[in-house]
DNA sequence: ACAACAGTTGAACAACTATTCAACCGTTCC
DNA sequence: GGAACGGTTGAATAGTTGTTCAACTGTTGT
């Protein structure tokens, strides 16, 4: 993943003035962790592509195996695998081995509530 | 961006049978337009890097110019500038224009909202 | 044991993206 | 008018990522 803050000594800095000493102060006391910055990004960057989102709507009623999320999404069974490697990592679905299949599915209803909020905002 | 669906003729097709036709016909049905998973999918992609989330979390208590932001980061007006013009895009901001400054804050409280959620699902 | 099939995986390639750099615009102040 | 500064922008580059392809694992059924 891209990292975009230079931890190698020198940041580098912005070639100005600060024109508001006080907002600045405050601003950085209220900055969350580097790290908490990173697992959200990192977090919304799974989020970022339509295949991803494609399956999390795909297996959202039921739970599916691969070979029907594929059919489903009109790709082929690799795409999907690869790609619900990284749902996995990222706890948005889980899984349960039966015979030679693998059914996928929702992991919580936190998915759920994002999604339902980020409708809302692209709706306004 | 880049466009996962291949919209050219013949869409790939999984290389197996359908396991459960019942199933992949119910969630055929469920499936949202395809421009909805690429609207969902391009906001989420906004908030999928950490110089983007790190610009939210800073202009979270006050309206901020870019000058100040580029402080707060590190990093310069110019790299600040770019991001700030997608997050623009996104109507994830809102900025006023006084003198030579250009203020943004956050647009709505449904960024605010989503972030939580996404702390939620992290922090498990 | 063997064939068939569901699923996973690593490498490679093509497409995408964030930062840098330089040039530029607009406002302020002398 | 012109210098100084805040901010924007386009091109270039380096890093990242999604899909394809081929090879592989594990389970089922004969």
């Amino acid at each position: 993943m891209q990292r975009n803050i230079d931890n190698s000594g020198l940041a580098p800095t912005c070639e100005c003035e600060q024109i508001h000493p006080d907002t600045v102060k405050m601003s950085r006391e209220s900055m969350p962790q580097e790290t908490t910055l990173y697992d959200l990004s990192d977090f919304f960057k799974i989020l970022g592509d339509s295949t991803r989102m494609g399956i999390l709507f795909a297996i959202d009623r039921a739970p599916m195996c691969v070979c029907d999320i594929a059919e489903v999404l009109g790709m082929t069974k690799s795409a999907v695998s690869h790609q619900l490697k990284q749902l996995r990592a990222a706890d948005l679905v889980r899984y349960r081995k039966s015979g030679k299949n693998v059914y996928y599915e929702l992991a919580d209803e936190h998915v759920r509530d994002i999604i339902e909020k980020a409708l809302e905002h692209i709706a306004e």
